[in-house]
DNA sequence: CGGTCAGTTGAACAT
DNA sequence: CATGTTCAACTGACC
């Protein structure tokens, strides 16, 4: 057993050697005072519940390689199975801990058990050190820059970060000396667990699109900052929600999981862009990587953020229930081909464009099912490969119209939208291929089709394929009136509230 | 307090 | 095909 003190770094979601201060500063730690290190990431017994398999399966290819680079640093990684405040309630004493480092997260589960620990290390005299890395920008001093206040705008978050100088990104060259290993480095125990060893079939998951890890995100950074071109005219509303091949990066897996640092994009899109001419925020792709500095500095400073009783940013409105029509919405059934091809491609792949997102929240909330976002944000939590907490839930507000978007009568139309981009429909002949005979000018709208055409095309409406769960042009002016009437409800709140205070 | 203006990306239709 | 207008049901920031 260890007669040696050691230093911990807990890996969360910064999954990757580069430019990882809180890495750094545990190995700095171990090697000025001659201490083991440990890189420790740690799977809760109920991570299932908690997490889809198509991003476990992300997940663990992303601990593989972080094992793999740390090995490559004469280190490992220490695969702990329980939950943390158990395991560390050991483990501070066993191994001696001396020193602790992690990333900052602002999930509120995180959070809490963060202080948990705190406790823990402070009964035991352990050195706490947490670092912001999972964003560009720290928004506690975006916060702080706007009066303690939420910017709830985002050109008010531009004006915010405009004048703040983005640190350089940090690496860690340097080899570990061998007195950082512990003795037990060894121990298979501590080895990533495979899909199987948590009672996965792998072989039941469609094949993998986007394999995760630090190694394959900056291998897709870099395929994509060498097309300058293609950057400096990035606008994502010319973008496609439905091409077959995503028309946009699909780095959010990897910033998500940090895989990639954000930072690191950060300075890699500045340089692309500097001296030359390029498209600007919010469409551009730097313009990107700011809504979701947005959204964090949102969520961090908004209590309840991920609901919406309790949560001051969001418009209280009177979402119904609907189970049967959650299932078909979440499974690809609700009849509406482009609608189901979208959620068919998120369940199968982890990845939708976000213009696809737009489509099938809007869909669900203000649009047609009237169902509360709150669901639909469970769905994506499940499915999504680059799921983040306050990203969801301020997308999901936004495509609400219950925070930062009020236009709520521009409603999708699940019919229209797609045609935009995709005439012919090869989306939905790819991801709903029982339609996929059907000729292009009933592709959007199979019901239309008469019953000789459906039967050609072999596909039968009510049969092979569902009839229409809701009549859209019919229920989405139903749905306009309980928005106006909503939106009258809450006005009338806040005017009462104004004159209280 | 009130007026003004801008806000990542709607649909349908006209020119 | 790109651009502009209408539909009519908005809010937050700022002065």
């Amino acid at each position: 057993m260890a007669n040696k003190a050691s230093v911990v770094h807990w890996f969360r979601l910064d999954l990757r050697i580069h430019d990882n201060l809180a890495l750094r500063n545990a190995i700095n730690e171990a090697e000025n005072r001659q201490y083991y290190l440990r890189p420790v990431f740690i799977i809760d017994p109920d991570i299932k519940e908690r997490v889809g398999v198509n991003r476990l399966r992300f997940l663990f290819q992303s601990l593989q390689d972080l094992d793999s680079n740390l090995r490559k640093l004469n280190s490992r990684l220490f695969i702990l199975k329980g939950t943390a405040d158990e395991l560390f309630s050991k483990l501070f004493d066993q191994w001696q801990v001396k020193y602790l480092t992690s990333q900052i997260d602002i999930d509120p589960e995180i959070v809490k058990q963060d202080e948990i620990v705190d406790r823990l290390a402070e009964e035991k005299g352990i050195f706490i050190v947490r670092r912001v890395q999972h964003t560009v920008y720290d928004f506690h001093s975006v916060l702080k820059k706007n009066n303690g206040s939420v910017p709830l705008t985002y050109q008010k978050f531009l004006s915010l970060v405009k004048d703040i100088k983005v640190k350089e990104t940090i690496e860690i060259t340097k080899t570990l000396s061998d007195y950082c290993k512990p003795p037990d480095s060894t121990c298979e125990e501590y080895n990533v667990p495979s899909l199987n060893d948590l009672g996965i079939d792998e072989s039941s998951l469609k094949s993998c699109k986007y394999h995760g890890g630090e190694t394959e995100g900056l291998k897709r950074l870099n395929l994509y900052m060498e097309k300058k071109n293609w950057v400096c005219k990035f606008e994502k509303p010319n973008t496609s929600p439905n091409s077959i091949e995503p028309s946009t990066t699909v780095l959010s897996p990897y910033l998500s999981h940090g895989c990639l640092s954000s930072k690191l994009f950060y300075h890699r899109l500045k340089g692309v862009e500097n001296g030359v001419a390029h498209s600007q925020p919010p469409v551009s792709l730097l313009g990107q990587l700011m809504w979701r500095e947005f959204y964090y500095t949102a969520g961090a400073g908004t209590e309840n953020f991920d609901k919406m009783v309790g949560n001051a940013v969001c418009t209280q409105i009177p979402w119904g229930k609907n189970d049967k029509y959650l299932k078909a919405w979440s499974e690809g059934m609700t009849g509406y081909p482009f609608v189901d091809a979208i959620m068919r491609q998120l369940k199968q792949e982890g990845w939708i464009h976000h213009l696809a997102r737009h489509m099938v929240a809007c869909f669900l909330t203000r649009g047609d099912l009237w169902i509360s976002w709150e669901e639909g944000a469970r769905v994506f939590e499940d499915y999504l490969l680059d799921y983040d907490w306050s990203l969801n839930a301020g997308n999901w507000m936004w495509l609400s119209a219950s925070a930062f978007f009020y236009k709520y009568f521009r409603v999708y139309s699940p019919v229209a939208f797609g045609k935009k981009t995709d005439k012919e429909g090869l989306f939905i002949r790819k991801y709903v291929p029982e339609l996929k005979k059907y000729p292009t000018e009933y592709i959007y709208e199979p019901w239309k089709a008469p019953k000789s055409v459906q039967r050609t095309a072999g596909c039968v409406v009510g049969e092979g394929y569902p009839q229409r769960i809701v009549d859209h042009d019919k229920i989405h002016k139903e749905n306009m009136q309980k928005m106006a009437a909503a939106y009258k409800v809450n006005k009338e709140k806040k005017s009462l509230k104004r004159k209280l205070t």
